[in-house]
RNA sequence: GGGCGAUUAGCUCAGUUGGUUAGAGCACUAGCUCGACAAGCUAGGGGUCAUAGGUUCGAGUCCUAUAUCGCCCACCA
């Protein structure tokens, strides 16, 4: 006889699932001729740092959808991979050169700073990939790319070569968020903005040689007053009082449609403006006359005459509505500067210090500059207020330090034509986002054609394959290049050429004697992402993993990245390819702490994953994370530490999460956190992250586990039957007994219910069927039913059968979910019952030898019966009732009581095979079962679908508890009744609701009646038994 | 400022096209070691479905407003 362990051992259970499958590499892919495929590419991790639980969940839900199609018979492919993360893996790398060894990027230079991060990659890499088979990713680990290898390498260049032959990729001056502690432009995705205290300086420009009448001077406002050393100009509304007209009108148009609360705010906004008309409008209307004239201002302290210029830009209504204008320095600015055709002028150094344009404070750093520009106005006289002011002030995400706007020559993709056949794939339907409602910020985001900004000053990444080279003519190019197909150049407008090739290097080193210089930017980290899905294929090569695989079949990903990478990718996907990436879009919740904030690495409110599988296994964490996977909102997760010295769970809050230690506060022991980095601290044992949300998923396991334990125990020699349609063994369903009815048409209901789930990425929803489904009908029903059969020689060997058609069922079903648990029972069962077949095997071929390859349940409809389902609820409402009694009643569970169960003719003959299954599920012996069946004298009773159950408890019956249940119960009917009788009495209810809701209010009234007087009834009974003792 | 979403049991979440007395897991209470499983079994307690209106014979579900929270986008001299 086959004997399990009575616990389920995840550990062991992952070790040997994951040699089976190496072993096997059920997980590769293959193009095959004539199959249709199911492709997924995995978002690539970054190789910044470990996996967290958001990439667990993504991960997830990615082999639940593959190992489905897997077994569903679809040639499958999951490519892995990671993701270089340009900025982020060398903002990293740095962070700790500067710790460690107090060397900059500068110190070590670009090729032994590359070499740096490779060496960090590597170890990331494998870490990452690690976790990814701990997790039981099906991942075809064959196939594994990044995004900086060769391959996606070339994918890149060719891709940029076909974008600047297309004319979309320009160079120009572009004002950028500048990262002055890594030198580069990020992009606006990579900046955070935090509240700042800071100040708002009013500051005096003097006009030049005023005329009588016109103001000597003008006011402006700035929170950087620094930057006027780059000012050039100050501008002024050219109609302020139009301009105020406007929003007068805007303001009063408000106020008539807001609400009585609001209406103080804007009047007083509006008694303001109308104040702000009357003592600023006519030295306004002033200035804007001068503007139009061409007056000048003379900058303080640098002394620069500047013009001063009419722009819409200026509002009259705010400030003293003028403003000083720094187009190289701000983004509003730069848009003014570029419509009035200003200098622009820059003052910043790459490092952050002013430059030689800022005169006397060139050298100074920002901020130090600041305060003596402030300084020396206030001694210059030019200073005429100060106010404190809470700020926004841009930081970058990479290094945490502040963000300089910055002008500064880049390469930027346009977007306008590139980007409708994007907008046409999803609104068109073609690409289908789920759940529905993302489709509209995709469709917003993408419809602004913004232009995408892809040169980063880096040294990790995919360096821009472009040559610069000067004073050569159009004709030496020609000659040097000419037939060359994979080398195009254009004009850089400034006298030289921009060359570009798809090839690594050129085929030269000089045009006609003109060196060729290397463009030194790399390509910001998402165009690499951009091309992933058919960069990882093989392409622009045709390979046949492209022509199988591409278009893919589904991306799965979260919200967030939406537009930074979704979206480009079906740009890319669609020019590179003609074709669209991907068909289907499945958007998943993030993951939140108890407090509601998304869990990062850096706020240290994170859950390692390995933590989880370790405890509870890889199966536990899957599940849970799949039954979180709902559609409609993020997911909190409450964490504790948990001791590893007693267990004690420490609640992880916002001020112990970042701690390296902590003292256990049960056991006073000290354990160590993710922070944990001195040598004192490492050496003190791990305090796992965990959430008591990933129980039920182990525990489930482990009921899995033991209901094969059960269902081995019982099958004592007994293979298995071949059920293979056509086989000789089939199934005659008209001739089973009620259970296996019923268990065949849940189990064919199931199996639809969970596919469907799946297959429209309600993954939450497939989780739950299927838990509900093994623990409370299969294991709780089914198996406890089967245990008097299985006594039963007559009946055994149909019993078995069926317990392993239920079980090899569920297993399937839950593989995807639940693969190592699911695996290492299928192993098990292939020993002790190999040569079952179900309905949907192949008859001839051998069971799989792997339930990674077994095919997916398809139970035929036939299997459905509504009526079945109905009679077996009634039998377990039967069972329900006795054990009910029971337990109010405080019967042992060993002492067997005598049952009466009264109910019509027709239902006691149909529920009589049950009989044996209702004494041993109940602990009952069934005296009378019919419609003449009658309470004892000492019954307590209890009702159920249709049936009267009444209990003889002999002298164990506690009348009075019955009386005080019995009232309770009949207030309650009666408390329904009447609720119901209004209702029905209701004339409008009678004359407007649809007729099958009326009949079934009165199916209900009747119901309710006929319960309450047969509560009447056993209440006076019971009184007049309490009377005669 | 614009857009999207959420608010249901102590906690974390489900709740199909509006239709019985609103569900699950964890936590809680009582009883139970019987050969599948104490990571278990049996029974139970616990909810004015954020608030206020409205539509409807009927609202957790639809509409409007309010409050609170979250996310995305834009802007803040």
């Amino acid at each position: 006889m086959h004997e399990l362990p009575k616990q389920y051992d995840h550990k062991a259970a992952q070790d040997r699932c994951r040699t089976l499958w190496d072993t096997g590499r059920y997980w590769h892919a293959e193009p095959e001729a004539g199959r249709t495929s199911y492709s997924i590419v995995i978002p690539p991790p970054n190789v910044t740092g470990a996996l967290h639980l958001g990439h667990a969940l993504n991960n997830t839900l990615q082999d639940v959808l593959v190992r489905t199609r897997r077994m569903q018979g679809f040639l499958t492919l999951w490519m892995p991979g990671t993701d270089h993360a340009g900025i982020a893996t060398q903002a990293v790398v740095e962070r700790r050169l500067l710790e460690e060894e107090k060397l900059s990027r500068h110190d070590l230079g670009r090729e032994q700073l590359v070499k740096r991060i490779w060496v960090w990659k590597e170890q990331y890499e494998k870490r990452i990939l690690g976790q990814l088979r701990d997790l039981g990713a099906s991942c075809d680990w064959d196939r594994i790319r990044f995004t900086l290898d060769d391959q996606c390498a070339a994918a890149v260049r060719e891709a940029f070569f076909r974008l600047f032959q297309k004319g979309v990729v320009r160079r120009g001056k572009r004002l950028v968020n500048w990262d002055t502690f890594l030198q580069t432009a990020v992009s606006d995705d990579e900046v955070f903005h935090e509240q700042v205290k800071g100040h708002f300086w009013h500051i005096r420009y003097d006009v030049i040689d005023p005329k009588p009448g016109e103001p000597p001077s003008v006011t402006v406002a700035t929170t950087r007053p620094e930057t006027l050393l780059g000012d050039t100009a100050v501008a002024i509304h050219p109609q302020p009082g139009a301009a105020l007209d406007l929003a007068e009108k805007a303001l009063r148009e408000k106020r008539a449609a807001a609400t009585a609360k609001e209406q103080p705010e804007i009047d007083a906004a509006l008694a303001e403006l109308v104040a702000r008309r009357a003592d600023l409008l006519p030295g306004l209307e002033r200035l804007a006359a001068m503007a139009r004239d061409g007056r000048q201002v003379r900058l303080p302290l640098l002394g620069r005459a500047i013009p001063l210029v009419a722009d819409e830009w200026a509002k009259p209504e705010l400030g003293s509505g003028c403003v000083k204008i720094t187009p190289a320095h701000d983004p509003n600015d730069y848009d003014v500067g570029r419509r009035r055709s200003l200098p622009m002028i820059n003052i910043l150094n790459p490092d952050g210090t002013l430059n030689a344009e800022a005169g006397p404070y060139a050298g100074l750093p920002m901020h130090k500059a600041r305060t003596k520009v402030v300084a020396d106005l206030e001694v210059a006289g030019q200073l005429v207020q100060v106010e404190d002011r809470v700020i926004e002030l841009a930081h970058s995400d990479r290094s945490k330090t502040p963000i300089e706007p910055y002008l500064a020559d880049q390469w930027f993709i346009r977007m306008d034509e590139l980007a409708q056949p994007a907008l046409d794939a999803v609104s068109g339907g073609r690409i289908r986002i789920f759940p529905e409602r993302y489709a509209k910020s995709y469709l917003d985001w993408l419809s602004e054609k913004r232009d995408w900004p892809v040169s980063r000053q880096l040294w990790w990444g995919h360096q821009i394959p472009i040559w610069h080279v000067a004073d050569v003519a159009s004709a030496d190019l020609e000659q040097a290049f000419g037939g060359c197909g994979s080398v195009a150049w254009r004009s850089d407008e400034a006298g030289g050429w921009f060359v570009c090739s798809s090839d690594e290097s050129l085929a030269t080193e000089t045009v006609a004697g003109r060196p060729l210089v290397r463009d030194p930017d790399v390509l910001d980290t998402w165009f690499s992402s951009a091309l992933w899905p058919h960069s990882t294929l093989g392409w622009p090569r045709q390979t046949p993993e492209l022509a199988a695989f591409y278009p893919t079949s589904a991306l799965v990903t979260s919200r967030d990245i939406l537009t930074l990478w979704v979206a480009r990718m079906v740009i890319m996907g669609i020019f590179d390819t003609g074709e669209i990436p991907f068909a289907e879009v499945a958007i998943h919740p993030k993951i939140l702490d108890r407090y509601g904030e998304t869990m990062s690495k850096s706020k240290g409110n994170g859950v390692d994953p390995i933590d989880v599988i370790d405890s509870l296994g890889a199966d536990a964490l899957r599940f849970a994370l799949a039954s979180m996977a709902t559609e409609t909102q993020d997911v909190r997760m409450p964490v504790d530490f948990q001791c590893p010295a007693c267990g004690h769970l420490v609640e992880q809050t916002v001020q112990n999460r970042v701690k390296p230690r902590i003292d256990c506060p049960k056991c006073t022991k000290p354990f160590r956190t993710q922070w944990a980095s001195n040598a004192a601290d490492l050496t003190l044992p791990r305090g796992p992250a965990v959430s008591e949300k990933f129980e039920s998923g182990r525990n489930f396991s482990n009921k899995l586990w033991n209901a094969t334990r059960f269902v081995l125990m019982n099958i004592d020699g007994f293979a298995g039957e071949n059920l293979s349609s056509g086989a000789a063994a089939s199934l005659d369903i008209g001739s089973l007994p009620l259970e296996d009815r019923w268990l065949l048409s849940r189990l064919a209901s199931v199996t639809r219910e969970a596919t469907r789930a799946v297959d429209e990425y309600r993954f939450a929803e497939a989780a739950r069927t299927l838990y509900a489904f093994a623990w409370d009908e299969f294991c709780s029903a089914y198996l406890e039913l089967c245990k008097s059969r299985l006594a039963d020689p007559a009946h055994r060997d149909r019993a078995r059968t069926m317990l392993l058609v239920g079980l090899d069922t569920i297993l399937r079903l839950l593989h995807p979910i639940m693969p190592f648990v699911t695996e290492e029972i299928w192993q098990h069962l292939h020993e002790a019952a190999g040569s079952r077949r179900m309905p949907w095997d192949s008859g001839a071929k051998p069971l799989a030898a792997s339930i990674m390859v077994a095919p997916w349940p398809a139970p035929p409809a036939a299997w459905m019966d509504a009526t079945t389902e109905t009679r077996f609820g009634t039998f377990l409402g039967v069972v329900a009732a006795i054990r009910e009694i029971r337990a109010r009643q405080n019967v042992p569970p060993k002492t067997r009581v005598a049952v009466a169960i009264r109910t019509s003719g027709d239902l006691a003959s149909l529920l009589e095979p049950m009989r044996p299954a209702i004494e041993a599920m109940a602990a009952a012996d069934i005296a009378a079962f019919g419609p003449d069946a009658s309470a004892s004298p000492s019954a307590a009773t209890a009702s159920a679908a249709g049936c009267d159950v009444f209990v003889d408890l002999a002298d164990l019956v506690d009348v009075d508890a019955e009386i005080a249940r019995l009232l309770k119960e009949n207030e309650k009917t009666e408390g329904f009744l009447r609720a119901k009788q209004t209702k029905l009495a209701d004339e409008k209810f009678a004359s407007r609701a649809p007729e099958a809701v009326i009949s079934k209010e009165r199916a209900q009234l009747a119901e309710l009646e006929a319960r309450l007087a047969k509560g009447v009834a056993a209440l006076a009974d019971l009184r007049g038994r309490k009377g005669a003792t």
